[in-house]
DNA sequence: TGTATCGTACGAAAAACATCGTACCTTTAG
DNA sequence: CTAAAGGTACGATGTTTTTCGTACGATACA
């Protein structure tokens, strides 16, 4: 049953896009020099490369930005949850057939997932009734 | 805290990839042709094209093929879970910076994870003690 | 005022992915 | 024996994504 609705959604942002934008959603609007000095915290890249993503993503509606001053600033167009939560629906449908449960069992099964987070976890369902 | 450890990791399959992965992971070791059948209940796709991502899975290792008839055998060389969990990792990590509970919160307040599953997810934490 | 610095624009190359056509080998049925 | 059916190999091509060089306008300041 697949409901009538306003196609809202936005391309699937790309890795080096998601990069970009996890750096906005962590400081806010910023300008490319910045957004640019943070990725290079992590991984060498040329200024005029995060230029022109965030160019692309600007065109593909994922960033405005304002360009009032000469130093254009980005801003997300959708929050960062709506986007997350989008990115996690495909995800689980993708792995899990859409079971969040299934999906579930995993987190808790893994290692790497510490008994404070499973707490943390438990809390929330608890608190949820 | 990142714990120590040999980096075993095969490559994250792209997107083709993981729709073949899929298909032997639901139905075991399978040729080509069973495959290829398989991605075509959902989309057209050309025999050579599913072979030819056969091939390049095992030559990444990760498939591995079984040779001795002239129709090949793939296996899939990591099984279903471990691939997963490591996708799952990757993923929390990069969206959630590790924190499981986060991701957890926004399965549960998607409206599209149902009631039913919420359930069942309960009861898998009470299981768990 | 001129030159170094910092910005944007944008085409093009490079890299990663995906698809397919063609060649050619085996098996099978008549 | 031979033709059709079905298999693998693999290069070529198409597409998308990523990176970068170069051009050129603004700004700052010696």
């Amino acid at each position: 049953m697949k409901s009538i609705q306003p196609e809202n959604n936005l391309p699937e942002p790309t890795k080096a896009e998601l990069e970009i934008l996890q750096v906005l959603w962590e400081f806010g609007p910023s300008t490319v020099r910045f957004v640019n000095d943070k990725l290079n915290e992590q991984r060498e890249v040329n200024y005029t490369s995060t230029l022109k993503q965030m160019q692309i993503l600007a065109e593909k509606g994922i960033l405005k930005r304002d360009e009032s001053q000469m130093k254009h600033i980005y801003i997300p167009v959708e929050a960062e949850e709506k986007t997350k939560v989008q990115l996690l629906d495909r995800f689980v449908n993708t792995l899990y057939k859409g079971s969040a449960s299934q999906l579930m069992m995993q987190l808790l099964g893994n290692e790497k997932t510490s008994k404070k987070e499973i707490e943390e976890i438990k809390r929330l369902l608890d608190r949820m009734d």
